[in-house]
DNA sequence: CTGTTAGCGCCTTCAC
DNA sequence: GTGAAGGCGCTAACAG
């Protein structure tokens, strides 16, 4: 086991102080240029390589930042992830990342480890809509620990957040379905506990009235953000005695659920039923029959979110007031909602 | 900012030493029982927490192992990821999760902030083929830091891994497409330097001699793992004098690239061409034309490498053998090659 | 400009 | 059983 140099075995080889060295290597202008280059070259040849650990214990930072999410095989959280990565890499922090499963239990697991890595602060879409009443969590809030919640948020006091204007983009979607001529429009909603899919219903239910429809909380079935889910709660619309002839999906997943479902029935898309889904999940795209979707812009979710980060941290909690960061929603039209192909020209 | 509560606070609140609260919380045997309750009683109640930096410093083992893959966004990878965590969580390890996108700078930083963060070990799934000679690797072996490769392997002295037999399962591939009846079998092959494409080129090209076929190198045409790169080789087979009538692809996504491209030629799948993919990623059973794969188990792969990295931790260095497990392939057929379906029954 | 000293929070001999 | 003391590697305050 081939012991690692120390400040100290530069000193002793250059007859100085350990302090001397300490200040070459981080630059200090009170080095004189010939000893702080004799230091870096030693210090090169000696394989010396700086012991972050202490240099945390020390200052009380670890240069380590959380980031935790419901899943990571997901291209839009995966796509938060690298947006994040890129702003924080080149600034010395490093990412830790771990993944909830939507389970709260586990949530609350990936705080502690967090906490216990000493880790500058946590980026999060929260799982668990009981967060705030957690110890773990508390803990966090306490130690003042910069925090920032991306896509699933929470009202929160002194939380920052950054999400998009999910309110919107629901409100695109089913604008879309009712300008494809869809009369009854259905919505998979999901866990209303979560902003993010309470204001997606909000959105849905204001274009309905806004276009002199007729709200039939029927229509409104929730879901879990599993294809099979999406299937189970289409199954259930389209026993309806008036089943619809759109459907809005609060994610991808359960977007391709419905469509799966839809087909099964000997029905077509989308001249039967349009659907439209959320998130832009690549393969809405791939898909033979193409989704219709919201794209979320999620790589510059997290690039804002990781600036909002830094902001709190090089403020030293004097700018301690929260922002609040509401990214535009982008409608992506394909084939599960575009029926008039025929009519163009 | 509330400081933090350490051993000392404890010590002084009950007039003893650090050492003794040490002891107690560390449930060493010389401490009487009264005392140790007694501390761990205060502990509990003046909120103390271990600061993990300072234990880490002093034992040398930060309890964070790393884990790099080249994306965290396929199923495939996620899946390994969830395997070692399950494995690891419990023994009281937290993993960090690096993605390289492929990209050899990227890996190399990635080693290098892991390196950084004192891991006690790593997981990896390499992107750089020439990896074993970059200086942040060397780095690595030199400082005997645990290394596992899972998947993407390489065959370095001293270093275990876990991979199942690309061999085999590619062989199966291209045996299961002949048994379609396919005559002319091509291959989207994937950098040749990386032993897992290496080895579904030969498993593959064993096949085709096996079954008495001509090996003929136009079919085989090299691809990386995105869809795109699928469907230009696929444009490149289709324009052949003698396009082939099958398509083993190397991955998941060239698959899908191959089959967008050959319903693009107006072609049918899997009458006119049959297609495999590898990886068994969740989308190639979504697909409305569900596409044929290998399965990898990657749960089990990771659950595995974790647990190659714990044998190796706890030996401290003594059963220095590697070890290099290799998994079972599994077919999962799907409509992209089935051809009978008219003939059942 | 450089050395001295002390301490971040914890653990671990060595004594008693 | 418990206390005293030193050190993990680094940095920062205070001298000079």
């Amino acid at each position: 086991m081939p012991k690692k140099t120390t400040i100290y075995d530069i000193a002793k080889a250059l007859n100085i102080t350990a302090a001397t060295v300490s200040r070459a290597l981080n630059d200090s202008p009170r080095v004189k240029k010939a000893t702080k280059e004799l230091i870096l070259e030693t210090a090169k040849q000696m394989n010396y390589e700086q012991n972050k650990l202490a240099q945390a214990l020390k200052s009380g930072k670890s240069y380590n930042v959380g980031v935790i999410v419901p899943y990571i095989n997901s291209n839009f959280f995966a796509s938060v992830i690298r947006g994040i990565e890129e702003e924080l890499y080149p600034k010395g922090y490093h990412v830790i990342i771990c993944q909830t499963h939507d389970q709260e239990n586990l949530e609350i697991e990936n705080i502690n480890s967090l906490l216990n890595a000493q880790v500058d602060g946590v980026l999060m879409s929260i799982s668990n809509s009981n967060i705030e009443t957690n110890p773990a969590f508390k803990n966090l809030v306490r130690k003042h620990v910069p925090l920032i919640f991306f896509d699933r948020k929470k009202d929160i006091k002194g939380v920052s957040s950054v999400t998009i204007d999910d309110f919107k983009g629901a409100y695109m979607a089913t604008q879309h379905l009712i300008e494809q001529g869809c009369k009854r429009i259905a919505h998979l909603s999901n866990d209303q506990s979560l902003e993010i899919f309470q204001n997606r219903f909000l959105g849905y239910k204001q274009a309905i009235l806004d276009n002199g429809f007729e709200f039939d909380c029927n229509l409104v079935v929730e879901t879990t953000s599993k294809v099979e889910s999406g299937s189970l709660s289409t199954k259930k619309l389209l026993s309806l005695n008036n089943p619809p002839d759109g459907i809005f999906a609060s994610c991808d997943f359960s977007a391709l659920g419905a469509i799966k479902e839809i087909k099964a029935h000997g029905l077509s898309i989308p001249d039967d039923i349009s659907v439209i889904g959320f998130s832009n999940e690549p393969f809405s795209q791939f898909m033979e029959l193409s989704i219709t979707s919201i794209d979320q812009s999620p790589m510059e979710m997290g690039r804002i979110a990781a600036n909002v980060f830094l902001d709190e941290v090089n403020s030293n909690g004097n700018v301690k007031s929260e922002k609040h960061i509401i990214l535009a929603p982008e409608l992506i039209e394909r084939k599960s909602s575009i029926k008039e192909l025929l009519l163009v020209d």
